[in-house]
RNA sequence: GGAGGAGUGGCCGAGUGGUUUAAGGCGACGGUCUUGAAAACCGUUGACCUCUUACGGGGUCCGCAGGUUCAAAUCCCGCCUCCUCCGCCA
């Protein structure tokens, strides 16, 4: 959410922001209806204040036992009540409007975000090792996948149906071994601590991370409970300081977790359709950050830094692309994206995201931090990003890594967890 | 699934309709003392909304949401969460 306040006090600036998103919201109706809100409280803590009096009166009244006077003001006192009545109604209708238009409003972008109207005007950052030149012309991971025998779309979709996948033998290893290598990485050398949380969460955990009330239709629903499955661990991490204050000392909050990710890819009709870009269901180490304001972008250079480490200690070749404002995410206020060099399909393709949301979720979760020696409160600033996708992962090591007869070379970060250095054609099951 | 119990500030915990303006403790912070620290003692110590240039004032918050009442942490209805026991179960 972003702030009421700004609204209130910059609505001009707030919508010119917005603007560079390429989308339209009606931040005058808010105005509106928030000037109305506190008219209407005033009158409000008014009549209460009033009543609270009377009723304090009416006790010290009957303490001292004169009844007689005691209800003569109980008889006045009836009447607020029901003055009351209209106004708390008129407050609420008027709150949960406003809230309502709020939680459909994205994140501000900042300053240093790209304007651009598409992914077209997204700006590369930097190109981090060079493209593998090759004497043949190279498969892509369906092909390869299916021949060496560690793939099977066919009995996915016979189990689950378009847009699964089925992984055997080396490739399921090389899934296990991927997440734990990941998980190692972040845990021992940048300093996260692992999460292991829940796979579903509740309505409220998702309007905290943004997710609703806007793309419920992007998300899986359990049913008859009301659970949704997550689309990322983004979600669970974000909540797991839902509505508490955290002390400043206790700033950053490093996590990374692996969870499988659900999504409907209700919006991605006809785009990859085969392979295991675009599942259903896919396997995703995150890494989160809760952290002071002030260090957030510092930090979220730090988050790029520490999900390109994967990357490059697996050898493959990637660049670092700044997302313009229309290609936002809609809690990120910075984004950006790795995107991984993949031969077979001869283009950088996206395998992390990594977003500064500043306080836009700190601020619908009620995170906020304190610190130490000073009144009041403050909203903590949140970082997410993949560190990174792992069937993406499987997909460049497959593509950078195969040789013409299809073997593919393990990268040496992972030798011992795959136990071997190569993956050989073999029969299919 | 059956039967009970419980949810109060950062934490523990008192409080069964009106001197509760939520006692007391712990923790934290400041001070006295001390070479320094500890101990002891003294003091301070919530969030949110709102009015005000300011000083300061008003309001909301005792799991959540309704209701009764002049007045609710306290009584009533519904829901959520946690705990204990029984049953079932990976």
């Amino acid at each position: 959410m972003i702030d009421l306040k700004l609204i209130l006090q910059n609505t001009e600036e707030a919508q010119r922001k917005l603007s560079l998103r390429h989308e339209d919201y009606d931040l005058a109706k808010i105005r509106e209806l928030a000037e109305k809100r506190v008219r209407i409280q005033t009158q409000l803590d008014q009549a209460r204040s009033e009543r609270n009096r009377i009723s304090k009166e009416i006790g010290n009244l009957i303490r001292q036992g004169k009844t007689e006077d005691a209800e003569r003001l109980k008889a006045e006192a009836g009447l607020i009540p029901s003055q009351m009545e209209s106004l708390d109604q008129e407050f609420h209708q008027a709150e949960s409007e406003i809230n309502g238009l709020l939680l459909q409003i994205p994140n501000l972008p900042d300053q240093s975000v790209p304007v651009g109207a598409s992914d077209q005007d997204n700006k590369v950052e930097r190109v981090i090792g060079h493209p593998r030149s090759f004497s043949f012309k190279p498969k892509d991971h369906i092909e390869l996948g299916e021949s060496l025998g560690i793939m099977d779309f066919e009995a996915a979709a016979r189990i689950a149906g378009a847009r699964f996948s089925l992984l055997i033998g080396d490739g399921a290893r090389l899934e296990r071994s991927l997440i734990n290598f990941m998980l190692n990485l972040h845990t021992r050398d940048h300093g996260y601590t692992e999460i292991l949380p829940p796979f579903m969460g509740n309505p409220d955990t998702f309007l905290a991370s943004g997710h609703l009330p806007k793309f419920e239709q992007e998300l899986f629903k359990v049913q008859p409970f009301g659970w949704y499955l997550v689309p990322t661990a983004e979600v669970p991490l974000t909540n797991i300081y839902r509505d508490q204050i955290i002390n400043d000392t206790d700033l950053p909050i490093k996590l990374c977790a692996y969870t499988p990710c659900f999504r409907s890819e209700a919006s991605s009709y006809g785009k990859d359709i085969r392979g295991l870009i675009r599942l259903h269901l896919f396997d995703k180490v995150e890494l989160y950050k809760f952290v002071a304001p002030d260090q957030s972008f510092q930090e979220l250079e730090g988050l790029v830094k520490d999900a390109g480490k994967v990357l490059e200690l697996l050898g493959l070749p990637y660049r670092v692309v700044s997302l313009c404002t229309a290609d936002l995410g809609f809690s990120s206020a910075k984004t950006y994206d790795l995107e991984v060099w993949l031969p077979g399909q001869n283009c950088y393709r996206e395998i992390s995201s990594c977003s500064n949301c500043s306080d836009f979720q700190a601020r619908r979760a009620g995170i906020r931090f304190k610190k130490s020696g000073r009144k009041g409160t403050e909203l903590v600033h949140t970082l997410n990003g993949s560190g990174l996708a792992v069937g993406r992962t499987m997909v460049a090591i497959l593509e950078n890594f195969q040789e013409e007869d299809g073997t593919v070379r393990i990268p040496e970060a992972l030798w011992d967890y795959m136990g071997k250095k190569e993956i050989n054609p073999s029969k299919k099951l």
